[in-house]
DNA sequence: CTAGCAACCTGAACGC
DNA sequence: TGCGTTCAGGTTGCTA
């Protein structure tokens, strides 16, 4: 399910039900996730929610004590339901309320993550990542930088996360479409120009998917149960050999780092280097 | 350092 | 109806 809208999405709906709340127990059914999840997390118990934070693709739940740290993987999901609703399949962990209501993880694949990073510590995998992507820290300048010396596909570098976080496939395909960039085009070889307009537009378009709520995948609902619709705006992600909205040639469908990547042959040609 | 890709896991869709 | 193959939104951590 999620790229970054998905989970700021996530993070919009469960925050007005987690504030202020005081957490009494975790219960975890499947603890064996993408890892292990660690005693620190099923030991919280009569701790107030503080905050309902983001980090890149990361979801953090702060305590007193430190933080709770959530990563939905490909097919996570969270809702906000009654405690004694019966677990269904899949549903791996739960975090109870005081009021009677559970934050209710379901992952699928279980390619997602529980972990506890304790307080004024910096977990490992937060560490190295790079910029928000709708900050200021992220800027045309940087890209520029990251993509100076980089002879790997633009697509790969904008999927970086040393150099942007959260830019997914789908917004990375639509983020290069709307460029006007060929994914697979040597990241040193894209312009300045054209890498200025790429870092406006991954921030519009991920602005817009937000305003949305979020795209809807065949395993992604809103915690309150509702529908994104984003999914209708996507100008090539699974559009391949269909044509393309600017010019009605057939989008081109390629594998880049094992990804399925679809553009424009027309509108997106692949330059050679001057 | 970069680059390529196997791995983690389940289920849906498709071809025969 | 069943079986095998391929693919899926992410990310780490190998190997070269």
């Amino acid at each position: 399910m999620p790229e970054l809208p998905e989970v700021e999405v996530s993070r919009l709906g469960i925050s007005p039900h987690l504030q202020g709340q005081q957490l009494t127990k975790v219960v975890a059914r499947q603890r064996q996730l993408r890892w292990w999840v660690p005693d620190e997390v099923l030991q919280q118990q009569q701790q107030p929610i503080l905050a309902v934070r983001r980090r890149a693709k990361y979801l953090l739940l702060d305590l007193p004590g430190g933080s709770i740290i959530l990563h939905l993987g490909m097919s996570g999901h969270l809702k906000v339901v009654p405690a004694d609703l019966a677990p269904g399949k899949h549903d791996h962990l739960d975090l109870l309320f005081a009021n009677g209501t559970a934050l209710r993880l379901n992952d699928t694949r279980r390619f997602g993550a529980v972990l506890w990073q304790a307080q004024g510590e910096q977990h490992p995998l937060l560490a190295q990542l790079g910029p928000e992507p709708l900050t200021a820290d992220f800027t045309a300048e940087t890209l520029i930088q990251a993509c100076q010396r980089r002879g790997s596909a633009i697509k790969l570098v904008l999927m970086d996360n040393h150099v942007v976080v959260g830019v997914g496939n789908i917004y990375a395909n639509e983020a290069l479409f709307k460029a006007g960039i060929n994914p697979q085009q040597p990241a040193r070889d894209v312009s300045a120009d054209k890498l200025a307009l790429l870092c406006t537009i991954v921030k519009e378009t991920l602005t817009a998917a937000i305003v949305q709520g979020g795209t809807t995948l065949r395993d992604f609902s809103q915690v309150d149960g509702k529908p994104g619709y984003f999914k209708q705006e996507l100008l090539v992600y699974g559009r391949g050999g269909q044509p393309c909205v600017n010019c009605d040639t057939a989008l081109s469908e390629v594998r880049l780092g094992q990804r399925s990547t679809v553009f424009c042959p027309l509108c997106q040609p692949l330059l050679q280097k001057n």
